[in-house]
DNA sequence: GGTCAACTTGACCGATCGGTAAAGTGCGCC
DNA sequence: GGCGCACTTTACCGATCGGTCAAGTTGACC
């Protein structure tokens, strides 16, 4: 019943994109229309609001980023090995973005959250949801880890989170300083943190 | 010669106040003026642009925090006491945001730099110089550590990054839990991090 | 092929944005 | 005490903000 229309996934790729690169306040509803090429009321037939916009274009990401994740993060893989490809995509996917557009862009889920976490609770719980889904494949990943005896963990889900802070913290002193190489330091520092036992042989 | 006026000053404490709890692209000029109890007229007699008092604010903070942050890294304490008072001072910092404000609202310059990095080369040179700031505390405690051996580190300049990375993602972690809490991991972080030799007695 | 709902179009809203202009005011200083 | 400059005041600017609306247009479905 009705036309079709692509005009909605548009919208999200338009909004993904200008509000990574830029940031939430910096981008207007206007400039994402402009991007996608779509008019301003069809904007609002298909989003109530920008900031339902913004939630939806992260939800769709992360659905995208999905099964990359899965296949770095898959159980058959040795539990160093989906750290150090982890690390290697991080600073891979910032080096790509650098290399588009002149800038380290940082985690798009954390600067939404760091943005706009006081100010709208829509999009901190969706940061919230975000992180809590990195947690998952942290966690199982150091369980897989110490019940391997490859590292050397109490709380796996508390080390987990300090990886992530880890993650976090360096990819947005990699946005502060514009330089993506700051990444190459992550794989190092995720080994120290969970005290790996073994090393690791380098990738071909 | 001429009169004299508290506006600066009351300028630059609203604007980090506002700019703090909020974030740089939610508040206005007009938002500060009113906090700050002037006209904008003579805002824009104090500063050239909105960004540039931003600048100002943040410096101006830096200042103010920096005796305290002198006292906590004073070289005649044990490097492992310095690491301990700073974790705790970062997570007292929150809690009392968090309890005067209602949210847990992360580091300034951190925000800034997250939002603001690619799109203000200024804010995002200040969110740079607060990081140097920071690191030279860091690097400095790390060194003296190495040296009387309490820590195990290769490279104190890269070590320092690696418990940065640690503050600001825990910070931000924090903020979009918006739970003060998990600022308690960042200690026993820290000490995974830079593998203290000696348990630390608690503070009585 | 007609119908109806899905979608598009473009004009429009009041509010607010960052920033400006110029006249006025009062205090430090000689 | 009065000169001159630092600062205040107020009105104002054009642009842009997020969001609305009602009249079109189109294509999926019966």
């Amino acid at each position: 019943m009705g036309r079709t229309s692509d005009a909605r996934e548009k919208l999200l790729n338009a909004a993904l994109d200008l509000i990574w690169t830029s940031s939430y306040g910096g981008v207007s509803v206007d400039d994402i229309c402009e991007r996608a090429g779509v008019h301003k009321g069809s904007f609002y037939h298909f989003f109530p609001s920008k900031s339902d916009l913004a939630v939806a274009a992260y939800e769709t990401h992360w659905q995208t980023a999905r099964p990359d994740l899965d296949r770095i993060f898959c159980p058959d893989v040795h539990p160093l090995e989906r750290l150090q490809q982890c690390c290697i995509r991080l600073h891979d996917g910032q080096q790509r973005k650098f290399q588009e557009y002149g800038f380290v862009v940082g985690c798009p889920y954390a600067n939404a959250g760091s943005e706009l976490a006081t100010q709208d609770s829509k999009i901190r719980a969706k940061a919230q949801e975000m992180r809590d889904r990195w947690l998952q494949y942290l966690a199982q990943t150091i369980r897989d880890g110490v019940e391997l005896g490859v590292m050397d963990v109490d709380q796996p889900d508390v080390a987990a989170q300090q990886v992530y802070s880890c993650f976090l913290g360096t990819l947005l002193q990699a946005k502060i300083l514009n330089d993506p190489a700051i990444l190459l330091q992550l794989e190092p520092t995720v080994r120290r943190l969970l005290r790996f036992r073994e090393p690791l042989a380098a990738v071909a």
